[in-house]
DNA sequence: TAGGAATATTAGAAACATCTAATATACTAA
DNA sequence: TTAGTATATTAGATGTTTCTAATATTCCTA
């Protein structure tokens, strides 16, 4: 029971484990884009970029909205960018101490 | 160089992205444990622990520190905690949402 | 210093993730 | 209905992660 709410628990981080997706959650940060818009952003083949996009749908992180022809990608739940802003943090953090160790600073 | 923020946060989620090392993580969060006794508590092998435990030292997620024969690990940074946290909790939203469109609940 | 306990490392097999290229589907407009 | 545009799917090659079993290292104690 709990090992299914850790495995779970991973399958969600999964989707932040990858450079393109994390950029992609960045980039629906406050509005929703085409997959059109989103290939000319982040410059990645169409296939590919479907491919992630289609992955975080299933998994709720993001949700799609069909107008004709195009697809608009959006953020299902805004308290996830609460969470990958302090991931981000956490990261920033550690870099400036192990810059601070080379540095042979100890502040 | 943003690209490379976000392959180092790609990274550091990776981290996250295994259920043993996210169980490994809570164990962990307000102690510091042997690796015997790690792997007693999450019924690892020994050496697979051992592989986990080092790719999350190397990434500077847990620290350790060595007396006699025997190796402690714990928590680099508390606030690693609170990531861990406030994923799950968007985690459990996630289920209970699902949860209720199953059951054909809207609140 | 030899043997035993705790941890780490390595090699290699199996499972999984990622990308590209080709093809398919869904829709629009002539 | 046909051609064109946007997006999705699939297959398969390539790269990465995970696990197990075997071996190595480090330290303690007899």
């Amino acid at each position: 029971m709990e090992d299914q709410i850790y495995s779970y628990h991973a399958e969600m981080c999964k989707v932040f484990s990858h450079p393109k997706r994390l950029e992609l959650i960045n980039t629906l940060r406050d509005k929703e884009m085409s997959v059109g818009e989103l290939g000319e952003t982040l410059g990645m083949a169409k296939a590919n970029l479907s491919q992630h996009l289609t992955m975080m749908r299933e998994r709720h992180i993001l949700v799609s909205r069909k107008e004709g022809n195009v697809v608009y990608y959006r953020i299902a739940n805004p308290r996830l960018l609460d969470a990958f802003d302090l991931l981000r943090e956490i990261l920033f953090e550690q870099i400036r101490q192990d810059a601070a160790l080379i540095h042979g600073r100890t502040d």
